[in-house]
DNA sequence: CGCTTTTGACCGGCGC
DNA sequence: GCGCCGGTCAAAAGCG
């Protein structure tokens, strides 16, 4: 059976923008044995090439799959999307629309021209239906200040300050869908003037690894353990990816016995 | 001890 | 003026 290698790449750069940049395998890291300075003219049998070659083609495969499966993710996304709004314009009668636009312009007590409707976004979530908790995962950190029961619907609705307020006027509202037990909606007003915790720890340690590279010329092994650590403490913490890393895990292994099998 | 969450009270807008 | 409703406040409780 054939040993699989695969290359787990967090996109670390939040700055990339290409599936392109997101795939590819991370940058190679150069180590200097002053006691062996021949080291790296060691001999390479054919079966290692051939390893390599494999390995090689194996990654190409799964970087086509990865693409492949962003691409349905993404046309999914804009297709569900496109749903949910063609519901609500349906859904909402005249008289609908008449309260929807007041509680717009009531929202935050601002009068109306200080609230252009554009700063207003709403995020559909989709959410475990047991997990009564009414919590969004979008990187910035959100200090709860009120929950209410309201009239339309029987779930009640969250409200939140992001953590830097006052400086951050951020506010959003987390409220379950009325339809659907699994769909959280948070309604986001405002734009954030500062960076995400995500943002924060990517950017400060991307910072640290620019000085660290240009003092040295190599960058350290243990900036890439803290990188990790720091991404995988996050990661974790959020269980949408926990539960699909498990699912991914599940269907590797299942995968692998399927190539025993045959 | 400091920060976050909970929850009842309060406020302001709106319709009748 | 009154009641309803969404949004906010603030004291108390919870938590690390």
């Amino acid at each position: 059976m054939v040993a699989t290698s695969v290359t787990l790449d967090l996109n670390l750069n939040p700055f990339c923008t290409t599936l392109d940049d997101h795939v590819t395998p991370v940058r190679e890291v150069a180590y200097v044995d002053d006691d062996d300075d021949h080291s790296f003219e060691k001999e390479v049998d054919d079966h290692t090439i051939d390893d390599l070659s494999r390995e090689s083609n194996e990654n190409k495969k799964l970087k086509e799959m990865l693409i492949d499966i962003w691409d349905k993710y993404n046309s999914l996304t804009t297709h569900v999307k496109k749903l949910i709004q063609d519901k609500e314009e349906l859904e909402s009668s005249p008289k609908k629309r008449k309260f929807d636009e007041t509680v717009q312009q009531s929202l935050w007590k601002r009068p109306k021209e200080e609230l252009p409707i554009s700063g207003i976004k709403r995020v559909y979530v989709k959410v475990d239906p047991s997990d009564k908790s009414l919590v969004v995962k979008d990187g910035y950190q959100w200090r709860k200040y009120g929950q209410k029961v309201t009239r339309n619907n029987p779930s009640p609705r969250a409200y939140y300050k992001c953590s830097h307020a006052p400086l951050c006027p951020v506010k959003k509202k987390v409220q379950r869908s009325m339809d659907d037990d699994g769909l959280l909606v948070a309604t986001y007003e405002g734009e954030h003037n500062h960076r995400s915790t995500m943002q924060e720890v990517t950017y400060a340690l991307a910072n640290e690894r620019e000085i660290s590279t240009s003092e040295s010329g190599f960058h350290s092994p243990k900036l890439d353990e803290v990188l990790v650590e720091q991404m995988a403490t996050y990661l974790c913490k959020d269980p949408n990816f926990t539960s699909q890393l498990a699912a991914a895990i599940t269907s590797k292994v299942s995968e692998m016995d399927f190539f025993k099998v045959c």
